[in-house]
RNA sequence: GCGCCAGUAGCUCAGAUGGAUAGAGCAUUAGCCUCCGGAGCUAAGGGUCGGGGGUUCGAAUCCCUCCUGGCGCGCCA
């Protein structure tokens, strides 16, 4: 509702400007500091006194004088400087924020199919070992903005990027052949264990000692394993293939606990035998893209210059001669396709982006996932025959978002310059890198889990996680320990629950916990991990905005019990309540929690997730601060006490809806 | 060397589109249950927004420069 407002103060403002001053402007909004300030200011005077040269004050003056009546605004005011601020209707508010509770409630994330599509690829971890902390930032990312994407009417495509014929595969692939000898049958059996992805995590960290001690060995093996990996045949594909299918089933179940789901599997493997990099290779050198280096040291590769400057070159009209020997030696040329033709990582990933944008002219074959987690359908691609029930996965999108993480921006970037120099200018534009800071330990938590870290690490603020050397906090590990630490909490509490209730409740607190702990901090910070941090449920904390609502569901029980009458609230008991600065704390509140809107949209435009968690701790925040003010079922005015319920109930909906984009449940106790 | 990111309270972090007295959480200190659940609330202390220039009526935010830290720059992905 707040975003609804200010949108049509924002056109009614700009409307009247330029009718009355002739000019165009962009009226930027903001929250006052108090709320005795109004609700929405606009400094849009101090601009436009520039431009006509005549004193800010006045012209807010004249705009707020001659400012006809905007719907839901009751006044606006000149204050500070020249600060045109806006005071809302509070009734109105009441009830427009109540109508669009209700409506919301029975159109519940329908998205609207004119909306053009969206694909997020999140997650795409390399299916080689278990997951770790970091991959579920990524998982956490990319799952929200789907959230968020679709609660704005967005139609959303989930997929998950498989690399199952890379060199990390590879190297398990050699640790199960060669390092303990295992035939490929044995390795069939082994994949059901439970923990298997466990078991993987051990031997990939084992394989990197095992390489160092013949690096030519190991260059020979990974060529071979990696090159029969690729073309799909012989034991060593065999193994591959039995492997990262089954580790990507320990991912899908790993996240599935974390209420994080996929629709698209897009594996490697038929980008290869589907030919995808084929088609893409040709239109990069039709297109002149790509270019044969010749000599130098990248001679016999295909090269995509990288001309950064060439623009700002132009600009300072500073053009200066390349020699042939800067030509070759321009370090910044990315190789596509290596002197022995074979394509490199990031070849493939313009393949895989034009196809996302529908510009490839071909499409994979689709097939159910059959290791899908319980309640969930998930579709792979597949070179065989189609499953004629599977979804349209190759229309083509609008934009996409693909989360991974900050290091990898350069690569992003040439992928973007990939489509830009096929002349898919809209395209490029609409890749968007939702880059995001690694997971570090802080040395305290990597001590603590038995790593020895050198005097250097020990001093910095945090180390860095390494799937190469085993190093890091498995995700799974991370839960158990979450869920333990809740459900001992919850059995202490609730003695009178069911178990399988206090398991489930626990459940949900751990996820709130984890996925609010990985969601407040913004995209760029890098979240030094410690279990203390984790594992803390007060303050800022996902279990502190559950709490909030089960709260609200505890009055609401004890309500229905002692038989509280829920009678009509009038307009004018709410106008009379909200009124005058003895109702500003009740107003604050009823702000807040119309604020959701508002939230999704800056969380959209900024691409910042963070933002969105930042609003509902605010919400759960003003209403605890309400809680204690305000004592509910004791109040003996029958309007005001009626108000207040009424005004509890939308808040709970505000919030649980709030958590919800957040991929957070909230329980009826805790 | 080049490029990207960061530096805000003791610690961890917010401050989108330049705006009013720079905010949270944790930690510290002092309080709050006859009362809807204390995973809570109230209050206090704590700031040269890394340094220095500049643009602007106005800068944590934009520009320049320097310092510190991190990450990229591979015929790995």
């Amino acid at each position: 509702m707040y975003q609804t407002l200010t949108n049509r103060l924002r056109e009614a403002l700009a409307g009247h400007i330029r009718e009355k001053y002739g000019a165009e402007l962009t009226i930027v909004l903001e929250r006052p500091p108090k709320i005795e300030m109004g609700e929405a200011a606009s400094p849009v005077c101090f601009e436009l006194a520039k431009r006509l040269k005549k004193a800010p004050r006045m012209i807010a003056q004249e705009i707020a004088n001659g400012l006809g009546k905007v719907e839901g605004i009751a006044k606006v005011e000149v204050a500070g400087g020249a600060y045109l601020n806006a005071y809302f209707e509070r009734g109105e508010y009441w009830q427009s924020v109540a109508l669009e509770e209700r409506k919301e409630a029975q159109h519940r994330d329908t998205e609207s199919a004119e909306k053009k599509k969206i694909i997020v690829e999140h997650t795409s971890i390399n299916p080689n070992k278990a997951a770790h902390i970091g991959h579920v930032r990524n998982a956490v990312l990319g799952d929200t903005m789907v959230r968020i994407l679709r609660h704005a009417g967005n139609r959303v495509q989930i997929q998950n990027y498989i690399d199952n014929t890379g060199v990390q595969v590879a190297d398990v692939v050699i640790g199960f052949l060669q390092m303990e000898q295992r035939s490929a049958v044995g390795v069939k059996i082994m994949v059901h264990e439970p923990k298997f992805d466990y078991y993987c995590w051990d031997l990939y960290a084992k394989t990197t000692s095992f390489f160092a001690e013949n690096k030519e060995r190991a260059a020979k093996l990974r060529g071979e394993t990696l090159r029969a990996i690729e073309e799909g045949k012989g034991e060593d594909a065999e193994v591959a293939q039995v492997v990262a299918d089954a580790i990507v089933g320990c991912h899908l179940r790993t996240m599935a606990r974390l209420d994080i789901g996929y629709e698209l599997l897009a594996r490697e493997s038929e980008i290869l035998h589907l030919h995808f990099w084929d088609a893409a290779f040709e239109m990069l050198k039709k297109s002149g893209a790509i270019q044969l280096a010749t000599s130098g040291k990248m001679a016999g590769c295909w090269i995509m210059p990288w001309e950064e400057e060439v623009k700002e070159e132009q600009d300072a009209k500073v053009v200066k001669e390349k020699t042939a020997e800067e030509e070759v030696e321009n370090s910044q040329d990315k190789i596509i396709v290596r002197s022995n033709g074979t394509v490199t990582y990031v070849g493939k990933d313009i393949a895989y982006q034009l196809w996302k944008f529908g510009l490839l002219g071909k499409d994979f074959h689709y097939r159910k996932w059959p290791d899908a987690p319980e309640r969930q359908t998930v579709w792979a691609t597949t070179s065989d025959k189609d499953d004629p029930g599977a979804p349209h996965f190759g229309e083509p999108a609008s934009s996409v978002y693909n989360v991974i993480d900050a290091r990898q921006a350069y690569l992003q970037k040439v992928v973007a310059a990939g489509l830009r120099a096929l002349g898919h200018e809209k395209a490029a534009e609409q890749s968007i890198h939702l880059s995001y800071e690694i997971v570090a330990l802080t040395p305290r938590c990597a001590a603590e889990m038995g790593y020895e870290l050198t005097p250097e690490e020990a001093k910095k603020p945090y180390v860095e996680v390494s799937g190469r050397k085993g190093f890091g906090v498995k995700a799974d590990d991370l839960l158990d320990k979450l869920e333990a630490a809740t459900l001992a909490e919850v059995q202490q509490r609730h003695a009178e629950m069911k178990p399988e209730e206090q398991k489930l409740t626990a459940h949900e607190i751990a996820v709130g916990a984890l996925r609010f702990f990985l969601l407040k901090f913004t995209r760029n910070a890098i979240i030094a991990f410690d279990f203390k941090d984790a594992l803390s449920f007060e303050g800022e904390t996902g279990p502190y905005c559950q709490y909030a609502v089960v709260r609200i569901r505890g009055i609401r029980r004890k309500g229905v019990e002692a038989g509280a009458t829920n009678a009509e609230v009038t307009k004018e008991s709410v106008s009379q309540l909200l009124g005058g600065a003895e109702g500003n704390s009740l107003w604050e509140l009823l702000l807040a929690a119309g604020s959701l809107d508002y939230a999704v949209d800056a969380a959209i435009a900024t691409q910042e997730p963070a933002f969105l968690a930042k609003s509902a701790f605010q919400l759960a925040q003003a209403f605890n601060n309400f809680y204690h003010k305000h004592h509910i079922l004791s109040e003996t005015d029958e309007q005001k006490r009626a108000f207040l319920l009424r005004l509890t109930e939308l808040v709970e909906a505000q919030l649980v809806r709030a958590l919800g984009l957040l991929g957070i449940e909230a329980p009826e106790k805790m």
